[in-house]
DNA sequence: TCTTGACCTGGAGTTGACTCCAGGTTTTAT
DNA sequence: ATAAAACCTGGAGTCAACTCCAGGTCAAGA
């Protein structure tokens, strides 16, 4: 009901995972999920033992969302994730894993663009026709 | 191996249910759960039972693919395939869900290149942000 | 002809991504 | 102080989308 942080100044505001679930759109049971299979990292925790998050873990969740909606496998999210708050050019091997992944998801695009154009094709005159829809799928045995 | 069809005249050629999975990028078992499951029409079959498709199978099975890159579900691309012969005019239901599927598609491009932006920033600077992502998800409870 | 590879069906098994308890502890509002 | 709401863990259950047999039939080349 209520989305706002705990404390008043924005530095070290956290919040409950109900809000984090209400900001970020995924449930509870999910973030926990998430968290077990170590897509998200474990938050810090309150005396009694309850999740505690920070702004940082909400953008996460967010990006998650983002990611989950162009159908990547939670896995495949993995390397964006961690490498969430670490330098780029630290890491090399992720820096070339991000270049793919924008590649890809360039196809991505380019695949939605066609479908859209089937489908005003069909809406302006019902004609059948399917598109090459950037088959990148190359079979050889 | 060859994945030319059967007969040389174009208008009534078929396709092997190896040929068909060659071409389309899905695998044999795959076209056949697809059947099973009403995503594809059951093909004509030879005097032995072996099934034989058409070039517009085979385009069927294109679309599939294509729209299961966007993370669309099976179920969801039902109406896009049943619908694939039809004159759409003749369906305004149809025309509708047409409609709304491509406001969808819109939205995921929209995300998917907020995703793009997002690698850019981080590839450029190594800089922690998550922009909104058209969190279309109003949650109030 | 006959062997080999492609195909058939039906059903079981797998993987990813949740979702839903049960039974217990912590927090919060009155 | 205490009841209700929120949270915890561990594990079982579910659903979509395949994938992989087993045990048999069909087709094409030597």
């Amino acid at each position: 009901m209520n989305d706002q942080p705990t404390s008043t100044f924005t530095e070290d505001s956290t919040y409950t995972i109900k809000q984090a679930a209400g900001l970020s759109g995924l449930s509870e049971d999910t973030i926990r999920y998430y968290e077990k299979i170590s897509l998200l990292p474990s938050p810090d925790r309150t005396g009694g033992g309850h999740r505690a998050y920070r702004q940082t873990n909400i953008e996460q969740m967010r990006l998650i969302v983002c990611l989950k909606k162009t159908g990547m496998p939670l896995e495949e999210m993995k390397p964006f994730l961690s490498a969430e708050l670490e330098n780029t050019e630290s890491h090399p091997e992720l820096y070339a894993l991000m270049l793919e992944h924008r590649e890809r998801i360039l196809g991505q695009i380019e695949s939605l663009q066609q479908v859209v154009s089937v489908i005003d094709q069909r809406l302006s005159a019902g004609v059948t026709m399917v598109p090459a829809c950037s088959t990148n799928e190359e079979k050889s045995d």
